[in-house]
DNA sequence: CACGCCTCCTGTGCGC
DNA sequence: TGCGCACAGGAGGCGT
């Protein structure tokens, strides 16, 4: 469920804390079930940590020697400070004696170290789209893009190429308020427009809030994030539609649960 | 190249 | 009470 401000949430307690630490050892689970979770993350050890950045929903830590280390928490991934239970699957122990947990129950995240800039084994953050709140999403570029695919609206969201880190709660917001119907092919320039200041309000609001907790998203600290009573479409199926009072309706589209209003958001 | 479908994981919640 | 199944979902792989 991590998206982009659940991510930039984890990624600005995390900053303070790991900026400047040297990692003193590493563990990460021996036999990952996924075979690509965990590469090369024995590297860190002995390494400092420069800070944290981010880019759509992967958190990139710059370390000493040209190195990078990548994490991305999936679905369900969280990173707490001297926690233990069963599903840490990776610890790193740093050098203000404290050490690192990686949860992450469904396994769908990743620490990823590499040589700066070079995701070859990324190909996800390779061909990752434009920053959705920084001059890079350009409304221009990004209706040019629209309009040169031919995927449904919605899936072409959440393939990131055409704007980085827009999952699928907040693709569902985001087409709500610009009244677009997630299986639309045909976004033309005006629409493109309202879809790309609906983005940046939705994410900019949520980050506000510190993401969105709908079942078990947590920041370092423990807590939860607050935009979930903020929703208007997402997991709100069959509730009245905030604009027109009709009743909001649940397909499925590229295999994704998808919530709109079948009213207002219209091809 | 791009699109669309399937798979990877495991916990949760529902219906029978 | 217990079982089975659909669902959650970001990304990667593969077939068309």
């Amino acid at each position: 469920m991590p998206e982009l401000p659940e991510v930039e949430s984890v990624r600005r307690q995390l900053a303070p804390e790991l900026g400047g630490r040297r990692i003193l050892d590493a563990w990460w689970d021996p036999i990952p079930s996924v075979p690509r979770e965990f590469v090369d993350l024995g590297l860190v050890v002995g390494r400092t940590i420069g800070g944290i950045g981010r880019r759509g929903k992967f958190m990139i830590a710059p370390l000493d020697e040209g190195l990078e280390l990548i994490l991305h928490l999936g679905m369900s991934g969280s990173f707490r400070f001297g926690f233990d239970d069963p599903y840490v699957r990776a610890r790193l122990w740093l050098d203000d004696h404290r050490s690192l947990a990686f949860r992450d129950p469904r396994r769908f995240g990743r620490m990823v170290v590499v040589r700066r800039g070079e995701y070859g084994r990324i190909p996800a953050l390779a061909a990752l789209g434009p920053e959705p709140l920084s001059d890079d999403f350009d409304p221009d570029e990004f209706a040019a893009r629209l309009q040169r695919t031919s995927s449904p609206v919605k899936p072409f969201l959440l393939s990131q190429r055409a704007v980085a880190g827009v999952g699928n709660i907040y693709a569902d917001e985001a087409l709500w308020q610009a009244r677009i119907h997630p299986v639309s092919r045909r976004v033309g320039r005006d629409r493109a427009y309202a879809l790309h200041g609906a983005i940046k309000e939705v994410l900019a609001a949520a980050i506000e809030r510190e993401g969105t907790t709908f079942r078990d998203f947590q920041m370092v600290n423990g807590e939860a994030g607050r935009n979930a009573t903020f929703l208007v479409a997402y997991g709100r199926a069959g509730h009245p539609c905030p604009r027109c009072e009709k009743p909001l309706r649940k397909i499925a589209l590229g295999g994704r649960g998808t919530t709109y209003c079948p009213h207002c958001q219209r091809r």
